[in-house]
This record gives C-alpha cells, structure tokens and sequence, in this order.
DNA sequence: ACTGTTGCGGAAGACCCCTTCCACTTTAGG
DNA sequence: CCTAAAGTGGAAGGGGTCTTCCGCAACAGT
C-alpha cells in the first residue's frame, strides 16, 4: 500500500546522521540543531521531521558506538589476562571523551526511553561485571572493588576533558594511571561505601531540554 | 569633596552580594543574572551597574572563599602529620563542589584579570607546594606526585557532582578515597607523565561569556 | 511525459537572556 | 524642609535558539 520510500529523504536522514556524529562528536550533544542542519547541508525542517527532538537524534547517533563499547567489554570479559583486560578496557573507556565529546556525554547519562542506547548500555555492564568478578577472582583487584564505579570512574576522568586539548588528554591519562592503581588489589585501605546503585543512576538521569 | 555614599546603595550592593553567593552556589556561577536579582529584590540595573560584567560579580562574590581555601592551605602545611594534613586538605577541596557549585567552578578555572581570586589561588597553590613537599620527605606520598595534579583531582572529583545529590556526594566521596590511596607512597608503578603546567593552567582559562 | 504525493527550505513567531536607556524616587547636605 | 545629585526599576532593543508553518520542488508510479 504504502508507496516507496523516497531515495533523497534517505539520503538526507543519512547526511544529518554523520553530521550529527561529526558535530556532536566535537562539540558534545547540546550543539545548537542548526549547527547540525548546516554541516548536514540541509534545511532545519528536514532534520526536525525526521528527530523531533534532539534526543532521537542522539539516539540513532550513538546507537554504533554504544554497541561497540558493549562489544568491547565482550571481549575484554573474554581475555585471558583479567588485570590486563580490566585495565585495558578502563582505558579505553575512559578516552572515550577525547575522541568523542558527545558519547562521552551520553556514556554518562540515562537516555529513559531510547531502548536500543539502554539495552547495549547494560549489556555492557553486565560484561564489565564479569570482568570484575575474574578479575576478582585472580586476586588482582581489590575485593571492594563494585561494577557501580565505573560510571564513577566515567564521570572523574570526563570532568578533566572540558575540552579536547593534547595537555588535558595527557592529563587524563595521568588520572587513568592513579585510579587504575588505586584499583590494584595490592595495599587496599578501607573505602568510603559506594551509593545505592539505583540512587546513583537515578541522579544521571536524563532530562528533557537541560544542560551539560 | 565627594559626598558619604549612599547608605541604601550599599545596602543594595551587600544584598546582591548575599543573593549572589546564595544562587551561584546551589545553580553555578552560569546561572542567569536576572535570577540574582530577583534573588536580591533589586532591579537588573542595579546589579548591572555595581558589577557590569558577569565575571566581576563572581569576583567580588567568591573573594572570601578563596582567601578561606588559602588560609586552608596554609594550616595543612603547618600541620606536624603530613600524610594526615595532605589528606584532609585534598578531602576538604574536593568536597567544595558538595558545598558550593559556583566557588567549584572558580577554582577550577583560570580568571585572568581578577587580581584578588588569582592572588589567592597562587598563595593556595604555594602552600600545597610546600605540604607535598614535606609528604614526600616523610615518604608518605608517591615521589612522582606533581603539585600540578591537585587541578587535576578537582576537575576529576567535581565531575562527580554533576547535581547536589547524597547519592553523588557520597560516590565522590568514594572516588576520593580511591585517588588518595593511590597518592600513597606505597606500591607505586609509574604513572603517565604530566602535562606541562602551562598548558593545563591554559586549557582551564576563562573565557569572557563562555558556558560549561 | 504527467500527476499526485511526499519532502524540502526558509521565514515567522515565541522564548530566554543580556544590555541600554530613561523617567522616577530616595538620599545627603544645607 | 528643600534641592541637587545619586541611585533605582522596568521597559525596550538586540542576539540567539527552538518550533511551526507554508509555498514550492522533486520524486515514484503510470
């Protein structure tokens, strides 16, 4: 019944896409909608229909990259070495925001409602928690270790990032080496009790129309 | 020649200040200037005219607490335990943003051209010198631990407190623990080296009218 | 080639914030 | 009390972003 779709409406939804990517990517996800329109080389009303709101865009944006990060902590739970597959994925995960201010930004809050961007964020959370229990387990990460610091973990080494500059990626990676030694399971002194996880989550929320 | 000032003037002066310290601390110091006077019970104009740029009101607001963080300073490098006044003292800064959104973000930026805040912060700095100093002669904090990391631990830990929330309070105070244990002196493996102070300090400038 | 439909782009309106301006009020000093 | 000067508040102007609307262009199907 329905007729084919139009070949230069697909176009067009694909050109705002890598558009999105670039621009969010550079400038983190509450860039202007214009800004994306131009870079696109489309008009604002194109990419308002095809995302109403600026969260669908950033929903079908990311959806690849969240599900790579989910496939990366597949294979770091996979590796044979638990300490260097913890510390690998860490690190990558932590550099995310010098690649991509955007999905660093999205790492770091819940999208309620974009299920595709849920759904590979906690598949990757429960790969991320095998990979702590190995790792555990090997006696090479302190036993009070929880899952639930890695958006913690997240949050610290993103707040170095304010922007993309070589002295601030060197910085966190500065910051990267003292946590991960700080997650070593060699001289562990008590720590300050995490927060309820669901307390946690809930304070990274997201909100409609809100800020950084 | 000139005559006594005002006395409703000061009055209003004082109010603003007191809204502002109040509005800056729990919104930040981006919050809208129409809010601080509403806050204050005085016109836009008023606030405009006593401090006709945003950043000089942050100034005159935030003076005292950067005099207080360098008096802290000072009385941890004064401190007969070291390892206990370098702890207390990063505790104590990094728990500002739990307190204070607005003073969280003055010093985690650099404002050229606020005599008094930059006075301050280098006189906070020095003092730190000067604690780290004598850490590491006691051989109770890591021998490569720079000075230049304390900007770093706060961009890290003030990242966590995206919102004023027990929840992200209480994980920051966790993240502390995590970066202190990992400044201890023991079991160190290297660390990523540091960026040259000059860029770091660079890369925080302020920017006159900027956001995040 | 023709046509009905789908999708397009930019203009207009609404909102928010900062800034400037000006008629009015309050104060200090005689 | 009276007056000149200082100070006040709100309104108007300008820039920026998001949203809505509508005439027009481009495409799919015949």
């Amino acid at each position: 019944m329905s007729r084919q779709p139009r070949a230069d409406a697909v176009r067009n939804r694909e050109r705002v896409l890598a558009a999105a990517a670039e621009v969010f990517g550079e400038s983190g996800i509450d860039v202007p909608m214009s800004e994306v329109a131009r870079r696109a080389g489309v008009g604002i009303a194109t990419l308002i229909r095809n995302f109403p709101a600026r969260a669908d865009l950033v929903e079908a944006t990311f959806g690849a990259a969240m599900t790579d990060y989910a496939d990366t902590a597949t294979r770091a739970a996979a590796d044979p070495d638990p300490w260097a597959a913890f510390c690998g994925f860490i690190e990558y995960v932590c550099r995310i925001p010098q690649r991509d201010r955007g999905f660093a930004q999205v790492l770091t809050t819940m999208f309620t409602g974009a299920e595709l961007l849920e759904a590979q964020r906690q598949r990757g959370l429960r790969e991320f928690i095998r990979l702590v229990r190995r790792a555990k387990a090997a006696g090479v990460l302190r036993a009070d270790f929880s899952p639930h610091d890695l958006p913690l973990i997240l949050l610290a080494t993103g707040g170095v990032m304010r922007t993309q500059t070589p002295a601030l990626a060197a910085a966190q990676d500065r910051l990267i080496g003292y946590l991960l030694q700080a997650c070593a399971a060699s001289n562990t002194k008590p720590l300050p009790g995490a927060p309820p996880p669901r307390d946690l989550y809930a304070a990274l929320e997201f909100r409609r129309g809100g800020q950084s």
